[in-house]
DNA sequence: ATTTCAATTTAGAATAAGTATAAATCTATT
DNA sequence: AATAGATTTATACTTATTCTAAATTGAAAT
Protein backbone atom coordinates (compact mmCIF):
# COMPACT_ATOMS: atom_id res chain seq x y z
CA UNK A 1 0.00 0.00 0.00
CA UNK A 2 2.96 2.64 0.46
CA UNK A 3 4.73 1.94 -3.08
CA UNK A 4 5.14 5.05 -4.75
CA UNK A 5 4.86 4.95 -8.72
CA UNK A 6 6.78 7.99 -10.18
CA UNK A 7 6.70 8.33 -13.70
CA UNK A 8 7.73 11.14 -15.39
CA UNK A 9 4.69 13.19 -15.61
CA UNK A 10 3.89 12.52 -11.49
CA UNK A 11 7.63 13.30 -10.87
CA UNK A 12 7.43 16.69 -12.97
CA UNK A 13 4.51 17.41 -11.57
CA UNK A 14 5.84 16.87 -8.30
CA UNK A 15 8.74 18.74 -9.02
CA UNK A 16 6.77 22.14 -9.68
CA UNK A 17 4.73 21.67 -6.42
CA UNK A 18 7.61 21.03 -4.48
CA UNK A 19 9.33 24.44 -5.72
CA UNK A 20 6.37 26.49 -6.06
CA UNK A 21 7.28 29.44 -3.64
CA UNK A 22 3.42 29.72 -3.77
CA UNK A 23 0.23 27.41 -3.74
CA UNK A 24 -0.34 26.65 -7.29
CA UNK A 25 -4.09 25.72 -8.81
CA UNK A 26 -4.09 23.00 -11.44
CA UNK A 27 -3.92 25.36 -13.89
CA UNK A 28 -0.85 26.96 -12.66
CA UNK A 29 0.83 23.39 -12.69
CA UNK A 30 -0.09 22.80 -16.09
CA UNK A 31 1.56 26.15 -17.39
CA UNK A 32 4.75 25.88 -15.47
CA UNK A 33 5.19 22.14 -16.81
CA UNK A 34 4.73 23.80 -20.63
CA UNK A 35 7.12 26.67 -19.15
CA UNK A 36 9.53 23.58 -18.49
CA UNK A 37 9.22 22.18 -21.86
CA UNK A 38 6.76 19.50 -20.86
CA UNK A 39 2.78 19.13 -22.36
CA UNK A 40 1.67 16.54 -20.33
CA UNK A 41 -2.64 15.81 -21.32
CA UNK A 42 -4.73 17.50 -19.36
CA UNK A 43 -6.03 14.93 -17.44
CA UNK A 44 -2.75 13.62 -16.92
CA UNK A 45 -1.86 16.33 -14.61
CA UNK A 46 -5.35 15.97 -12.72
CA UNK A 47 -4.28 12.17 -12.45
CA UNK A 48 -0.70 13.22 -10.84
CA UNK A 49 -1.89 15.33 -8.48
CA UNK A 50 -4.60 13.07 -7.05
CA UNK A 51 -2.19 10.34 -6.95
CA UNK A 52 -0.11 12.69 -5.26
CA UNK A 53 -2.47 13.51 -2.67
CA UNK A 54 -3.10 9.93 -2.40
CA UNK A 55 0.16 9.47 -1.18
CA UNK A 56 0.74 12.05 1.19
CA UNK A 57 3.12 13.85 -0.93
CA UNK A 58 1.30 16.49 -1.88
CA UNK A 59 -2.07 18.12 -0.16
CA UNK A 60 -5.05 19.59 -1.92
CA UNK A 61 -5.93 23.21 -0.15
CA UNK A 62 -10.15 24.36 -0.92
CA UNK A 63 -9.79 27.88 0.14
CA UNK A 64 -12.86 28.73 -0.84
CA UNK A 65 -12.17 29.69 -4.17
CA UNK A 66 -13.45 27.85 -7.12
CA UNK A 67 -10.21 26.16 -7.95
CA UNK A 68 -8.39 23.68 -5.61
CA UNK A 69 -4.57 24.70 -4.71
CA UNK A 70 -1.76 22.24 -3.96
CA UNK A 71 1.03 22.75 -1.27
CA UNK A 72 3.75 20.33 -0.85
CA UNK A 73 3.89 20.95 3.03
CA UNK A 74 2.28 18.13 4.39
CA UNK A 75 2.72 18.92 7.83
CA UNK A 76 -0.55 19.85 9.93
CA UNK A 77 -1.13 23.41 9.33
CA UNK A 78 -3.71 25.93 8.53
CA UNK A 79 -4.17 28.57 5.86
CA UNK A 80 -4.25 32.56 5.75
CA UNK A 81 -5.46 34.36 2.23
CA UNK A 82 -4.96 38.38 1.80
CA UNK A 83 -7.85 39.77 0.89
CA UNK A 84 -6.35 42.28 -1.24
CA UNK A 85 -3.88 40.67 -3.56
CA UNK A 86 -4.93 36.26 -2.88
CA UNK A 87 -1.67 35.62 -1.95
CA UNK A 88 -1.64 32.79 0.20
CA UNK A 89 0.49 32.04 3.62
CA UNK A 90 1.10 29.49 5.85
CA UNK A 91 -0.43 29.48 9.16
CA UNK A 92 1.84 26.71 11.61
CA UNK A 93 0.03 28.33 14.97
CA UNK A 94 -2.09 24.70 15.74
CA UNK A 95 -5.65 25.30 17.21
CA UNK A 96 -6.04 24.87 20.89
CA UNK A 97 -6.70 21.22 22.00
CA UNK A 98 -8.97 22.85 24.06
CA UNK A 99 -11.26 24.05 21.90
CA UNK A 100 -11.83 20.96 19.74
CA UNK A 101 -12.84 19.21 22.74
CA UNK A 102 -15.03 21.74 23.33
CA UNK A 103 -16.77 21.69 20.12
CA UNK A 104 -16.64 17.71 20.09
CA UNK A 105 -18.66 18.12 23.25
CA UNK A 106 -21.25 21.35 21.77
CA UNK A 107 -22.04 19.20 18.98
CA UNK A 108 -21.72 15.22 19.82
CA UNK A 109 -19.37 14.55 16.89
CA UNK A 110 -16.36 12.79 17.71
CA UNK A 111 -13.69 14.85 16.23
CA UNK A 112 -11.29 14.38 13.72
CA UNK A 113 -9.52 17.50 12.29
CA UNK A 114 -10.49 21.05 11.19
CA UNK A 115 -9.44 23.22 8.32
CA UNK A 116 -9.05 26.56 8.79
CA UNK A 117 -9.02 29.59 6.70
CA UNK A 118 -8.02 32.93 7.85
CA UNK A 119 -8.81 35.77 6.06
CA UNK A 120 -6.65 39.51 6.49
CA UNK A 121 -4.38 41.88 4.79
CA UNK A 122 -0.84 40.76 4.12
CA UNK A 123 1.92 42.74 5.25
CA UNK A 124 2.57 44.22 2.07
CA UNK A 125 -0.67 44.86 1.41
CA UNK A 126 -1.46 46.69 4.71
CA UNK A 127 1.59 49.24 4.16
CA UNK A 128 0.81 49.73 0.35
CA UNK A 129 -2.82 51.06 1.75
CA UNK A 130 -1.40 53.75 4.40
CA UNK A 131 -0.34 55.48 1.57
CA UNK B 1 -27.48 51.48 1.06
CA UNK B 2 -29.55 49.26 3.25
CA UNK B 3 -32.58 49.33 1.11
CA UNK B 4 -34.13 45.71 0.45
CA UNK B 5 -36.14 44.71 -2.08
CA UNK B 6 -37.75 42.03 -1.45
CA UNK B 7 -39.42 40.41 -4.89
CA UNK B 8 -41.65 37.56 -5.01
CA UNK B 9 -38.76 35.19 -5.72
CA UNK B 10 -36.35 36.46 -2.94
CA UNK B 11 -38.91 36.26 -0.70
CA UNK B 12 -39.79 32.67 -1.69
CA UNK B 13 -35.81 31.54 -1.92
CA UNK B 14 -34.95 33.52 1.57
CA UNK B 15 -38.00 31.63 2.70
CA UNK B 16 -37.18 28.02 1.83
CA UNK B 17 -33.49 29.28 3.69
CA UNK B 18 -34.62 30.19 6.67
CA UNK B 19 -36.90 27.31 7.39
CA UNK B 20 -34.41 24.93 6.31
CA UNK B 21 -33.51 22.35 8.89
CA UNK B 22 -30.18 21.92 7.06
CA UNK B 23 -27.74 23.87 4.88
CA UNK B 24 -29.57 23.66 1.19
CA UNK B 25 -27.16 24.27 -1.71
CA UNK B 26 -28.66 26.38 -4.77
CA UNK B 27 -30.05 22.92 -6.52
CA UNK B 28 -31.98 22.00 -2.95
CA UNK B 29 -33.18 25.42 -2.99
CA UNK B 30 -34.44 24.80 -6.34
CA UNK B 31 -35.87 21.66 -5.88
CA UNK B 32 -37.69 22.83 -2.85
CA UNK B 33 -38.77 26.33 -5.01
CA UNK B 34 -40.78 23.79 -6.97
CA UNK B 35 -42.25 21.58 -4.26
CA UNK B 36 -43.60 24.61 -3.24
CA UNK B 37 -45.18 25.21 -6.04
CA UNK B 38 -42.75 27.73 -8.03
CA UNK B 39 -40.91 28.11 -11.01
CA UNK B 40 -37.96 30.22 -11.31
CA UNK B 41 -35.45 30.55 -13.50
CA UNK B 42 -32.18 28.69 -12.36
CA UNK B 43 -30.07 32.74 -12.85
CA UNK B 44 -33.37 33.92 -10.33
CA UNK B 45 -32.14 31.40 -8.04
CA UNK B 46 -28.54 32.18 -7.85
CA UNK B 47 -29.21 35.44 -8.28
CA UNK B 48 -31.37 35.89 -5.45
CA UNK B 49 -28.67 34.04 -3.38
CA UNK B 50 -26.61 36.52 -4.05
CA UNK B 51 -28.56 38.93 -3.35
CA UNK B 52 -29.57 37.93 0.04
CA UNK B 53 -26.25 37.16 1.03
CA UNK B 54 -25.07 40.60 0.08
CA UNK B 55 -27.34 42.25 1.91
CA UNK B 56 -26.43 39.93 4.64
CA UNK B 57 -29.64 38.11 5.45
CA UNK B 58 -27.90 34.61 4.29
CA UNK B 59 -24.57 33.23 4.43
CA UNK B 60 -22.73 31.70 1.98
CA UNK B 61 -21.14 28.16 3.16
CA UNK B 62 -17.82 27.01 0.88
CA UNK B 63 -17.16 23.68 3.25
CA UNK B 64 -14.95 22.53 0.54
CA UNK B 65 -17.63 20.08 -1.55
CA UNK B 66 -18.52 21.52 -5.02
CA UNK B 67 -21.57 23.37 -4.39
CA UNK B 68 -22.02 26.08 -2.22
CA UNK B 69 -24.27 25.88 0.66
CA UNK B 70 -26.68 28.57 2.68
CA UNK B 71 -27.52 29.46 5.92
CA UNK B 72 -30.28 31.70 7.28
CA UNK B 73 -28.10 32.06 10.35
CA UNK B 74 -25.53 34.74 9.78
CA UNK B 75 -24.00 35.40 12.92
CA UNK B 76 -20.58 34.25 13.37
CA UNK B 77 -20.43 30.78 13.68
CA UNK B 78 -18.57 27.53 12.23
CA UNK B 79 -19.10 24.24 10.92
CA UNK B 80 -18.90 21.18 11.05
CA UNK B 81 -19.12 18.05 8.94
CA UNK B 82 -19.84 14.63 9.19
CA UNK B 83 -17.31 12.55 7.36
CA UNK B 84 -19.65 9.87 7.14
CA UNK B 85 -23.08 11.33 6.07
CA UNK B 86 -22.44 14.85 4.89
CA UNK B 87 -24.56 16.10 7.85
CA UNK B 88 -23.87 19.93 8.68
CA UNK B 89 -24.05 20.81 12.24
CA UNK B 90 -23.29 24.75 13.49
CA UNK B 91 -20.32 25.14 15.92
CA UNK B 92 -21.11 27.95 18.50
CA UNK B 93 -17.79 27.88 20.27
CA UNK B 94 -15.70 30.66 19.34
CA UNK B 95 -11.79 30.30 17.99
CA UNK B 96 -10.39 31.72 21.02
CA UNK B 97 -9.09 35.79 20.23
CA UNK B 98 -5.17 34.70 21.95
CA UNK B 99 -5.21 32.07 18.73
CA UNK B 100 -6.08 34.74 16.15
CA UNK B 101 -3.29 36.91 17.57
CA UNK B 102 -0.74 34.75 17.77
CA UNK B 103 -1.87 33.90 14.12
CA UNK B 104 -1.48 38.00 13.04
CA UNK B 105 1.95 37.46 15.40
CA UNK B 106 3.26 34.44 13.07
CA UNK B 107 2.31 35.63 9.30
CA UNK B 108 2.40 39.60 10.00
CA UNK B 109 -0.96 40.25 8.05
CA UNK B 110 -3.55 41.98 9.89
CA UNK B 111 -6.23 39.45 10.90
CA UNK B 112 -9.86 39.88 9.81
CA UNK B 113 -11.66 36.33 10.79
CA UNK B 114 -11.27 32.79 9.46
CA UNK B 115 -13.28 30.06 8.31
CA UNK B 116 -13.49 26.91 10.23
CA UNK B 117 -14.97 23.52 8.63
CA UNK B 118 -14.22 20.64 11.46
CA UNK B 119 -14.21 17.35 10.10
CA UNK B 120 -16.32 14.58 12.07
CA UNK B 121 -18.45 11.77 12.55
CA UNK B 122 -21.67 13.05 13.87
CA UNK B 123 -23.81 11.24 16.89
CA UNK B 124 -26.36 9.04 14.88
CA UNK B 125 -23.30 7.76 12.89
CA UNK B 126 -21.04 7.19 15.72
CA UNK B 127 -23.83 4.62 17.27
CA UNK B 128 -24.62 3.12 13.71
CA UNK B 129 -20.46 2.37 13.61
CA UNK B 130 -20.60 0.32 16.91
CA UNK B 131 -22.72 -2.15 15.71
C1' DA C 1 -54.92 56.16 -16.73
C1' DT C 2 -50.63 56.41 -19.56
C1' DT C 3 -45.80 57.00 -20.19
C1' DT C 4 -41.31 56.18 -18.71
C1' DC C 5 -37.27 54.25 -16.80
C1' DA C 6 -34.80 51.37 -13.87
C1' DA C 7 -34.69 47.05 -11.77
C1' DT C 8 -35.67 42.34 -12.22
C1' DT C 9 -36.68 37.99 -14.35
C1' DT C 10 -36.32 34.70 -17.93
C1' DA C 11 -34.30 31.30 -21.10
C1' DG C 12 -30.57 29.83 -22.76
C1' DA C 13 -25.68 30.21 -24.03
C1' DA C 14 -21.17 30.34 -22.10
C1' DT C 15 -17.51 29.31 -18.82
C1' DA C 16 -14.54 27.01 -15.50
C1' DA C 17 -12.93 23.16 -13.05
C1' DG C 18 -12.73 18.71 -12.90
C1' DT C 19 -14.08 13.67 -14.12
C1' DA C 20 -14.89 9.73 -17.21
C1' DT C 21 -13.82 6.92 -21.16
C1' DA C 22 -11.72 4.28 -24.58
C1' DA C 23 -7.84 3.62 -27.29
C1' DA C 24 -2.83 3.83 -27.41
C1' DT C 25 1.54 3.41 -25.05
C1' DC C 26 4.75 1.98 -21.45
C1' DT C 27 6.89 -1.16 -18.32
C1' DA C 28 7.98 -5.12 -15.90
C1' DT C 29 7.95 -10.06 -15.96
C1' DT C 30 7.70 -14.54 -17.96
C1' DA D 1 9.29 -11.70 -27.89
C1' DA D 2 4.62 -12.16 -25.52
C1' DT D 3 1.53 -10.93 -22.09
C1' DA D 4 -0.70 -8.28 -18.59
C1' DG D 5 -1.28 -4.30 -15.80
C1' DA D 6 -0.72 0.38 -15.15
C1' DT D 7 -0.48 4.83 -17.19
C1' DT D 8 -1.15 8.39 -20.55
C1' DT D 9 -3.56 10.69 -24.10
C1' DA D 10 -7.29 13.05 -26.47
C1' DT D 11 -11.60 14.06 -26.12
C1' DA D 12 -16.30 14.03 -24.46
C1' DC D 13 -18.99 14.90 -20.56
C1' DT D 14 -20.66 16.75 -16.05
C1' DT D 15 -21.52 20.05 -12.53
C1' DA D 16 -21.87 24.50 -10.61
C1' DT D 17 -22.18 28.87 -11.74
C1' DT D 18 -22.09 33.26 -14.45
C1' DC D 19 -23.29 35.99 -18.41
C1' DT D 20 -26.32 38.00 -21.90
C1' DA D 21 -29.99 39.97 -24.31
C1' DA D 22 -34.73 40.28 -24.59
C1' DA D 23 -39.04 40.45 -22.06
C1' DT D 24 -41.51 41.74 -17.91
C1' DT D 25 -42.56 44.23 -13.78
C1' DG D 26 -43.25 48.07 -10.83
C1' DA D 27 -42.92 52.56 -9.07
C1' DA D 28 -42.83 57.52 -10.14
C1' DA D 29 -44.13 61.28 -13.04
C1' DT D 30 -47.26 63.11 -16.21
Amino acid sequence: MKTINLTTQRQAVYDIVRTAEDHPTAADVMNRLVERGHSFAYGTVYNSLRYLTDKDLIRELKLGETASRYDARTDDHQHIVCEVCGRVDEVMTAIPESWMTQVAEETGYEVAGAHIVVEGVCAECKSKRKK
